[in-house]
DNA sequence: TACTTCACTGCAAACCTTTGCAGGATCACC
DNA sequence: GGTGATCCTGCAAAGGTTTGCAGTGAAGTA
């Protein structure tokens, strides 16, 4: 019942070679056969295989996105940046979504492995060695992690931490706690050496507590521990946990940010939606889609056409695309965080229930443009 | 480079349609040969090429998921839920971003057409007739919207919008607006019509203001109207659109529910989150995820198995699998409802900043267990 | 012993498309 | 008219797998 190359070449009384290259290499087809051609199939109803296409072209147009939890509104954005980029190189996007499982990660990349011409692996759970081991299946691109040999698309956080405590002890806030994500994230590593390395320069106290679910159930659960430590500030995994602590405190009575400041990082569609708006890390998360694609396709584009058969250029020594690219992060103080204990009344400082500033931080801290990209 | 089934044949000293009956058909092949043939596979790294595979059998185990818009914290439940239901049965799924837009949603469903065994088309932008032109394609399981003659996946908002009237009627409003939704939405039509049904009955004015985009930002522009028209309350097309209006009249300096009571549609977790807590219509939208596969799944086996090559089994006329299942939904009510101007100060009504009650509508109102399938 | 049954394995076609190669026709030019 | 170039088209192999059919050998039965 489908409608073959085989189909239309009858109907159009030509070699099915002359069908294939009506649509494959259309110039180097007769003008006046390729419209009959064209006729027919359109009259037939004829689609391209891909996937009978991709078995001899080893090339399927197609890209895996592997994502941690399609729910965290961190990805979203990410996700649809990565397709209108694959969109506008004629290809598309198969998003799938693992739930933080590390072995559903690799059977998903083994899964796509033939299916797709590469995959980015987002903020992926598993071991740097299994994802150098998988690479040798399929092209890969990280994002939110660090491989040796591979190209990976990273957020500079450790800056953002680094600018989100250097904000906290500005306020006036000596003891701050730091809510640890997955143990596995890379992002959570980079926090927490930033984190560390800008509390001891300010003379700030650094409670570490976690790890934590990067979700708001993970935020609201923390929140009686928070309030136990004692500490005045806290930096959160990324939003949606932040979130959920600010929840979680108020359920215990505890103001936000009278009582204890709260600083996020991701800002996600939602960190200005909630009361207080939450004082956040902006990380550019439409530039890490938009990057990681070239960087695959760019990789895929060097890997020699002239091989044929599926995962031509997947050989081992051949792609050596490894360039690596960090993306700037940019603080954005909203009214989640509040003058501390140690605040110098003389200075004025930010109120706590104004409008929402959303001005980037002042001019102690650095910050930079968001979504600049600075290949190292 | 890659390892193919010729190579596990060669190292193990069969012919290569052993070492494929070795995968496909286990019980087909000699135990001592079996053991062998997969040392040689797990030695050489083998993986059966699912393309080539699906060539021949004409199944992927693949299922494609097209989504109007990911950002949309309604969808990734349905999506989670649709993804274990299918890892269950052996399949993956791939998730396809349409941006609201009809002309990706129809290019989608040919790309994926031949990639996958059949297709979940959520909240569909394009026309009825359209869809059941695509269903000669690839066979298709509808959500939220009605085809005649496709197994489609609905919920029941209509009865929703119906328990939301009744609820704000019972609270003293008589002059409510309803926020509409995408022209080309189902749902909004369906909610409409029972909106207007429900209002009538109680004897209120309903005001349709719309269509509006279904997100934040569609919610906070038409704030400025809603407070022109001078209604009591709103029931908005989904969550996102209510949280954005509540932004918006707060901007504008109305509150709510002191002075305009809003209601949701979806119970996206956001809905909890947000000050005031949002009275919403849940939809069971995991249900509605897992219920699709399963439609899906048994039409796919449904098929003659027999027939050979892509799309058998997608032949006009034999599949006749059209079952369309009603999902129901469930008012809960929050805190961003309160008393209108018609309230009847003799009947203590729920307290407006209460904790929230988070309980299911009063016994005059009919609503029933989220999540109950009823085959129509 | 002869015949049947059974379990296992090999053979080869098929799925749909792409592409290197070669053949045929047309044309220009000497 | 011969030569070469150019343009178009057909041929056939290739890609990795599945599967109906046939063949082999061994075991079981009469």
């Amino acid at each position: 019942m489908p409608v073959t190359i085989r189909d239309v070449a009858r109907a159009s009384g030509v070699h099915i070679s002359t069908v294939s290259r009506t649509f494959s290499a259309p110039h180097l087809v007769n003008p006046e056969t390729r419209v009959r051609v064209l006729a027919c199939a359109e009259d037939l109803g004829y689609r391209p295989n891909r996937a009978a296409r991709a078995l001899i072209t080893g090339r399927t147009h197609n890209i895996g996105l592997i994502i941690a939890d399609i729910a965290n509104p961190f990805f979203p954005p990410l996700i649809k940046a990565a397709e209108s980029q694959a969109r506008h190189r004629d290809y598309h996007v198969f998003v799938a979504d693992t739930n933080e499982d590390p072995t559903a990660e690799e059977e998903l990349v083994h899964a796509l492995a033939k299916q797709v011409d590469g995959v980015l692996l987002c903020s992926p759970r598993m071991s740097n060695s299994l994802i150098e081991q998988l690479s040798r299946e399929v092209p890969l691109v990280v994002v939110n992690r660090q491989v040796t040999g591979l190209p990976c698309v990273l957020m500079d956080v450790g800056q953002g931490a680094r600018a989100a405590i250097e904000h906290l002890i500005g306020l006036g806030h000596r003891s701050i706690a730091l809510l640890g994500g997955p143990r596995s994230s890379w992002t959570n590593r980079e926090m927490r050496r930033a984190a560390g390395t800008a509390a001891r320069a300010g003379g700030a106290e650094l409670t570490l507590l976690g790890p934590n679910a990067p979700t708001e159930t993970g935020g609201s659960a923390i929140a009686e521990q928070v309030r136990r430590s004692g500490v005045s500030a806290v930096l959160a995994y990324n939003d949606l946990m932040a979130i959920g602590l600010i929840e979680g405190l108020d359920a215990l009575g505890v103001r936000v940010p009278q009582e204890v400041s709260v600083v996020g990082v991701d800002d996600i569609t939602l960190s200005r939606l909630t009361r207080p708006k939450l004082t956040t890390v902006a990380t550019p998360t439409g530039a890490a889609g938009r990057t990681a694609v070239d960087m695959l396709l760019q990789q895929d584009s060097e890997s020699p056409r002239g091989a044929r058969g599926l995962g031509a250029g997947t050989a081992l020594g051949v792609r050596r695309t490894t360039a690596q690219v960090m993306l700037q992060t940019d603080l954005v103080i909203r009214d989640s965080t509040g003058p501390g204990p140690y605040a110098r009344p003389a200075r004025p400082l930010a109120a706590p229930r104004g409008p929402d500033p959303h001005c980037p931080a002042g001019p102690g801290i650095p910050t930079a443009a968001t979504g600049d990209a600075v290949a190292s």
